[in-house]
RNA sequence: GUGGACGUAGCUCAGUUGGUUAGAGUCCCAGAUUGUGAUUCUGGUUGUCGGGGGUUCGAGUCCCCUCGUCCACCCCA
């Protein structure tokens, strides 16, 4: 076993995996210029004081999850645990906020010192969009609308949304007092979590797993009969958009986020294929977060999503990269070949900027060779030997087409061409060994 | 943070009540084929049995500790 490993839960990842990250980071910077969010990239330190201050002293991610640390000037720095704190920090220290509209999106690594599990990680990946100067709504079916058109390009089916409302800060702090004397006559009969609960964050009494708590809950007053009239009307609002875009959705009354900056609208979407980790995205607005790190009041909503998790899913519904194989794999035999191959191969990336070409290294001899070319994935092996040297040409093999016809026994397919002609007829060998494969 | 399962070759795994020098498949390399990739055949490389300690004449196997992975709780993306 090596003497090295990576520090637990902060894991690597390795081709070719790497590709479907790439691919879904590729579909999202599309997906959210689609609609017309701006990249934001912030620092992943941050002054410990503004998670505290934002997330909630009593949540679990500023109590027990944080990665803080001393500087050297004895300043507290935290490691980002979520996008969202970090996000409205720059806005207000660059000026974003003021008076006016903000649409952005990050990406990035975020870190909790939880026991990892698969699916959630020490340092695991986000991607978010966050929205800003928009109290309606309106945008907050747009960043839901967006959450579902990212999910469908990715080809990730199967989700639930569960939406749920919190109602504003005044309504919420009603509700929760009138949660808290019902749920207080139940008191004995509650988990211990719950009982716990009860007292440092009684909204998240309300998604206990426990069933004799969820039994109690039955009867318990909900967060939507709460609801004043301006909540409601913007509750009402954004389920007729969602039906108006045929967005299907449910509505969780239980539905809490864990954050303590959320107001009104929240909303998860949800999969029953990755064990306990079911939530994929997750957000809501918070439009009392800016004022309370020190900016004019300022209403805003998000989301954020968790890229492992999307991974995974992607890959439990057989979801794939784009082929990165090489479209050609260069064998040269001779160490005049050999020279001689760079340069092709140069001459070739500069005419073909498209192309995705692997040349031989490490020597070996043609059958070796042939079988990295093989491995590798290409369509065409090229070989160049001191005949083909001599005659200004080289071999064009075809490695896709001569399975099949190896297995029809058959001759191999096989040309020379001359190097002066490899550039313009290249993608043209090619696209015929697409077809070849695609109509045999 | 709590509870449980599991760690043997790069990968997937076998390994009997504790008993010689730890195995298979795959992968990789070489040869059969002095310049032609699947398949086949032959040969070869690959391990501190996760790590440390203990019991024993003897430990991959039993005990303790530790690290890691996974599952559930908790929490959340």
């Amino acid at each position: 076993m090596n003497k090295f490993q990576s520090v637990r839960g902060f894991n690597d990842v390795l081709p070719p995996d790497t590709a479907l990250w790439q691919h879904l980071h590729a579909v999202a910077a599309r997906t959210f210029a689609s609609y017309g969010y701006g990249e934001i990239r912030l620092p992943l330190v941050e002054h410990t004081a503004l998670f505290a201050r934002s997330i909630g002293e009593v949540t679990d991610i500023v109590e027990k999850e944080m990665f803080t640390f001393k500087d050297r000037e004895g300043d507290s720095l935290t490691l980002r645990p979520e996008g969202t704190a970090g996000t409205v920090r720059a806005g207000l220290e660059h000026g974003l906020l003021h008076n006016q509209q903000q649409r952005l999106w990050y990406a990035g690594p975020m870190f909790r010192h939880e026991r990892p599990q698969a699916g959630r990680y020490r340092q695991f990946h986000q991607l978010g969009v966050e929205a800003f100067g928009m109290a309606g709504p309106d945008i907050d079916l747009e960043v839901i609308a967006l959450s579902a058109r990212l999910m469908r390009s990715l080809g990730i089916g199967g989700l639930t949304l569960e939406l749920n409302s919190l109602g504003s800060a005044q309504t919420r702090t009603a509700y929760r007092a009138a949660l808290v004397e019902f749920l207080e006559r139940y008191e004995s009969s509650l988990d211990a979590d719950s009982r716990r609960r009860l007292r440092s964050n009684p909204l998240r009494v309300l998604d206990s797993k426990d069933p004799q708590t969820q039994e109690i809950l039955r009867e318990a007053p909900t967060l939507l009969d709460a609801l004043d009239d301006a909540s409601r009307a913007h509750f009402d609002g954004l389920r007729q958009g969602l039906e108006d875009l045929g967005i299907a959705y449910t509505i969780n009354p239980r539905l809490v986020r864990g954050l303590d900056y959320y107001s009104r609208t929240v909303f998860e979407w949800t999969t029953d294929r990755l064990g306990a980790q079911a939530t994929v995205c997750a957000g809501g607005r918070y439009d009392g977060l800016v004022e309370q790190l020190g900016g004019a009041p300022t209403p805003a909503v998000g989301w954020a999503s968790g890229v492992e998790r999307l991974i995974l899913l992607m890959k439990a519904q057989g979801l794939t990269a784009p082929d990165p194989a090489p479209h050609v794999y260069l064998c040269a035999l001779g160490e005049a070949a050999q020279r001689q191959a760079q340069r092709l191969a140069e001459r070739l990336r500069d005419a073909l900027p498209w192309l995705r070409l692997a040349v031989n290294a490490g020597g070996g001899k043609l059958a070796a060779q042939l079988k990295r070319a093989d491995r590798s994935g290409a369509a065409l092996a090229l070989i160049l030997g001191e005949a083909e040297l001599a005659a200004a040409s080289i071999q064009v093999k075809s490695l896709r087409a001569a399975h099949r016809e190896a297995r029809e026994s058959t001759p191999e397919q096989q040309q020379a061409v001359p190097l002066a002609e490899l550039p313009q007829r290249l993608s043209g060998l090619l696209e015929a060994e697409h077809l070849m494969r695609n109509h045999p």
